[in-house]
DNA sequence: ACCCTAGGGTGTACGTCGTACACTTGTCAA
DNA sequence: TTGACAAGTGTACGACGTACACCCTAGGGT
């Protein structure tokens, strides 16, 4: 008697270390990271913070847990395809992985070292381009020159989608036209290309794309070449 | 008489915000940023923590500063050269700047949005190509190429300098040599290519200087083509 | 000579964070 | 039955960013 359950009670599925990591992945996702706590986590599991470290031994193993969890979508590596579109096939699958976990890609460089998930991946991109015929030097220059582009790392320093309303836009324009001539120039260009009756800034896929393209085919030219 | 300075005692030079953001950087410089804080920018400058926020409005805001302090040691571009050089040397430079201030491409890359130092930092930028015949379209895509490599990052996703000693490392090789044979492999090829008795991994600045070329080889390729 | 004001530095206090440490509880093997 | 081990709890501490009320002093107008 003692013993028996009550039954009436919800069961309280276990804690676990997945269960925990999932939970954070999805509060990160809606809440971004900067607002994510291991006191947020545990009320999310109906639990004290402190049961978590049961189960992972602090908040940055629990963030490189986390970001196993989002290189753990990547697609395999396609069978059967040249070298070029594996790795761009990869690194497209890569993207929309950090595009569905928009916090990753900041807390992926904050990490000091990769886990080994991160590792293995990295090591199956050097094994694409070994077997495309890289050389070993040729292929460790490619991996410091592609860098994070192989996690799908969009890295852009500015963004050129106008936030504000067109009231506001218009007065900023102006009063930015002679500060930032250069820029005020390329982002009207942007506006005016696209069909769309509102500008709403560049496409980033394609610009993706095209610096990974760039990029895959300098590479080539000096595979063929050396 | 009253209104007398007493001579004898230590003047203790006014805050500014070019002060407190001046020991923010030395401190971030020989600490690393995770372990900035208000507290002891205040400490180290012998006032109390709060006296720093009527000269700078928050930790956000003073992180932004801190940011300009490292784009403002930027060079300016060459006069009177061709874009790529011109290009190559201000991002080299820009990487300089990177390599004194360990912390800084990490804090550019969290914040939200940029600062009127690094917008004007861009909108030069942007010139240059504009000047050396690049199109408003290339030239935005190029900038989204680029992304952060403008800025002089490196944002390498591992690091291949192996830094335990020689027996760990040993011990670790024939452990990793299965299971990340790849990986294995480069820094076998890596280690053994320098001259140097110790291996002390691959050569950063030319790993740089060989995307930045990649980059600079494959803009100029499309630039006359177009 | 007086006061007034404003800006710069202070002191205290609050809420949040990560997590150490000691504890209870629930489960199963012997 | 016991006893050990794993899982979850409760309390507590020190660090953080910063709101708010305060003081102190220098300078200017009267």
């Amino acid at each position: 008697m003692a013993t028996k359950i009550d039954e009436t009670a919800p069961p309280r599925e276990p804690l676990s270390r997945d269960r925990i990591l999932r939970t954070a992945v999805a509060l990160a996702d809606e809440g971004g990271v900067e607002s994510l706590s291991m006191r947020k986590i545990a009320l999310e599991l109906g639990v004290v913070p402190m049961a978590l470290y049961k189960h992972v031994s602090n908040k940055d193993e629990m963030l490189d847990g986390m970001v196993d969890v989002v290189v753990g979508e990547i697609d395999p590596p396609l069978p059967d395809a040249d070298w070029k579109t594996t790795i761009r096939e990869r690194v497209l699958s890569a993207r929309r992985a950090l595009l569905r976990h928009p916090w990753a890609s900041q807390v992926i460089e904050s990490r000091t070292d990769p886990t080994p998930t991160v590792i293995e991946y990295m090591d199956s991109m050097i094994g694409i381009f070994r077997a495309g015929g890289f050389s070993i030097d040729l292929t460790h220059h490619t991996m410091h020159a592609m860098g994070s582009r192989l996690l799908g790392f969009s890295q852009e320093l500015f963004d050129d989608t106008p936030g504000d309303g067109p009231q506001v836009q218009a007065i900023a324009l102006e009063w930015m036209a002679d500060r930032y001539p250069h820029i005020t120039e390329m982002v009207a260009a942007i506006n005016h290309d696209d069909a769309s009756v509102v500008g709403q800034g560049c496409d980033d896929q394609f610009e993706f794309e095209f610096a990974l393209d760039l990029m895959l085919g300098g590479l080539e030219r000096l595979r063929t070449t050396a």
